[in-house]
DNA sequence: GCCGTTTTCGGCCCGACTGTTTTCAGTCG
């Protein structure tokens, strides 16, 4: 029989960690189904062979219980566990839940007490005023409850990182000329880089002992902002104009590292270190490190002025904010084993950049002075080829055509050098959408799924596949198609085609446009660990967006790339002939 | 339900805020 895929079994294990709750079981049974789904989430290679093979249990967080229970969910595609516990509760209940001012309990009381079963039943026994009458609630919760509900239908889920990270950048600098601020930092998501962001965070210190009521004060009154939420002694929250919201925490100075690393997150990342704290007699808030007693009160507070010092106190290498979701960077900062991230200055050249000879905005020379501006030595043009003609893309003649345009800007003088290339479809039968004559002349072909994406990932991949094949190709252009928020990835083995890749010596992309991230971290990592060499690029189609480096390298360091990964850091005439060269 | 160079049982991350309370439960990040 078919059986389920992991996001399914993933899925199960979420949503009976939810039903848990419900049924208030014990809150560490709850996260021992969510910790369980997180391994899943993160394992590489196949959940079936693991399964057959009876190793589930050497997974962390796998115990007898959760293996046996995923191995009958794996052979059977059921669980009878999860069946049952679907019979106390409606699954409709647990977007209940998600009500802001709404958790388990409350949604437990609400199913038992009114009969709630689901958010519009919510909705009519608020607006019945029904809610408040049952203990624990009142007519404040009731309208919170009413104004969660607005809230979701509202507003869209998080905000891309591209639109969110700008607006953070401005507000720190604002942040910073508030009166009193020593020290501010954005913090949050934003700061990870994460691919989008649900409220923007900032932390800021003013000197021991002073009040930070004047800098709070001042941010509320600054323009720009829309409304605010709620103001206290450390934290003003407010909705920006735009509808962001954006929070400011204000702390003195000894506590600012520990505020910065606590509001930085990830919340994964937090909950393991809190772990290890506790191993060393230590606890860790936002408020300081402090020694642990043995009768368990809190004793003398650590000196931790940084977020290196928070680090050093548990005996650990400093995490770069890129990699604090744990996934492995704990453990490797134990073990002094971090990869050195690759950095922007890492880089010599861009690659991936269209011009008006196909969709792009700015001319051939445009794009060569905004890039030498920008510090690179060279940039690949690859404008699209002819079946992308939505794209006006390039016949053999007109792409001959801006070879001469590329060697006259060439012969400027200016500091970069511009390299000839293309980024040819992959046509639906898996061949290059250039004849191999023109590719073999290109010094940079990157290959590119733009049309027929809803194959199934059997036939996606053989296509895929094909076109590594050809020994033209160099990269692999954004490689799910994906456009975040907008369109799914298409299906496709990943890892049998990054498999592939590493054999044939195709270089893949990581797709700095801020829609796509593609490679995401997470195929970045898969790709990394089988020695794919990676090309960070911009898919820029105007000056300004040759920026988009800074998401290429920001999805990079969130995968653990290295400079030594990364074929860009070569200079030119080394690039072009190690992207000519490793081809099998 | 998982886990173990201080434990095979007794732990399991921390604190703020809110509303409903008269000492705390639930939610949130």
């Amino acid at each position: 029989m078919a059986h389920p895929d992991k996001a399914f079994v993933i899925g199960v294990l979420r949503e009976i960690a939810a039903l848990l709750q419900l049924q208030g079981e014990s809150v560490f049974k709850v996260r021992a189904y969510e910790r369980a789904a997180d391994t899943l989430d993160q394992l590489q290679g196949d959940l079936g062979a693991r399964v057959e093979a009876g190793t589930l249990q050497a997974l962390p967080g796998f115990g007898e219980a959760i293996a046996t229970k995923v191995t009958e969910l794996w052979t059977t595609g059921a669980l009878g566990y999860h069946q049952a516990l679907l019979k106390a509760f409606p699954r409709s209940l647990l977007a209940v839940c998600d009500v802001p001012g709404v958790g388990p309990k409350r949604a437990a009381a609400l199913y038992h007490a009114l009969g709630v079963v689901d958010r519009a039943g919510l909705q009519r026994a608020c607006e019945a005023q029904q809610v408040r009458a049952l203990p624990g609630f009142g007519a404040k919760s009731e309208a919170a409850i009413l104004e969660g509900l607005a809230s979701m239908g509202a507003q869209a889920a998080r905000t891309p990182l591209a639109v969110a990270r700008p607006v953070g950048e401005a507000w720190l600098a604002r942040v910073r000329a508030l009166p009193g601020i020593v020290r501010a930092e954005l913090a949050g998501s934003a700061r990870r880089w994460a691919e989008t962001v649900g409220d923007l965070d900032i932390v800021a210190s003013v000197s021991d002992g002073a009040d930070p009521l004047p800098a709070m004060q001042a941010f509320s009154a600054l323009p720009g902002v829309a409304k605010v939420l709620g103001s206290g002694a450390t934290k003003t929250s407010v909705i920006l104009d735009g509808g962001l919201q954006l929070d400011l925490r204000i702390v003195g100075e000894t506590d600012f590292g520990t505020a910065l690393h606590h509001f930085t997150g990830s919340k994964a990342h937090h909950v393991k270190l809190r772990g290890i704290a506790r191993e060393k007699h230590l606890t860790l808030s936002e408020w300081g490190v402090h020694r642990i007693h043995k009768d368990g009160s809190a004793g003398a507070k650590l000196a931790v002025p940084d977020e290196a010092a928070l680090y050093r106190a548990l005996h650990m290498d400093f995490v770069p904010p890129e990699l604090r979701e744990d996934h492995g960077e704990i453990e490797a900062a134990l073990a002094h084993a971090l990869p050195r991230l690759v950095e922007r200055d890492d880089l010599l050249g861009i690659t991936h950049a269209h011009t008006t000879d196909s969709d792009g905005k700015d001319s051939v020379e445009d794009m060569a002075r905004a890039a030498a501006a920008l510090g690179a030595r060279y940039l690949t043009i690859t404008d699209h080829s002819p079946t992308a003609s939505y794209a006006h893309g390039l016949t053999a003649d007109r792409l001959r055509a801006q070879w001469d345009e590329i060697d006259r800007v060439n012969d400027l003088g200016l500091s970069v050098r511009l390299l000839k290339g293309a980024e040819v479809d992959i046509l639906e039968d898996g061949s290059l959408d250039h004849p191999d004559a023109v590719l073999a002349k290109l010094e940079v072909v990157i290959g590119s799924i733009h049309q027929r994406h809803k194959m199934d990932a059997d036939q996606m991949t053989a296509r895929i596949s094909k076109a590594f094949d050809n020994p033209h190709l160099h990269i692999w252009g954004h490689a799910t198609g994906r456009l975040i928020g907008q369109r799914e990835p298409y299906g496709l083995h990943m890892e049998a085609l990054l498999d592939k890749a590493a054999a044939k010596g195709v270089a893949v992309e990581i797709n700095g446009a801020p829609k796509r991230l593609d490679l995401s971290a997470a195929h970045a990592r898969l790709a990394k660990a089988r020695g794919v060499a990676l090309v960070l690029s911009v898919d820029a189609h105007a000056t300004a967006q040759l920026d988009n480096l800074r998401y290429a390298v920001a999805t990079a360091r969130r995968a653990g790339i290295e400079k030594r990964d990364v074929l860009t850091r070569l200079p030119a005439a080394k690039f072009v002939s190690h992207l000519h060269g490793m081809r099998r």
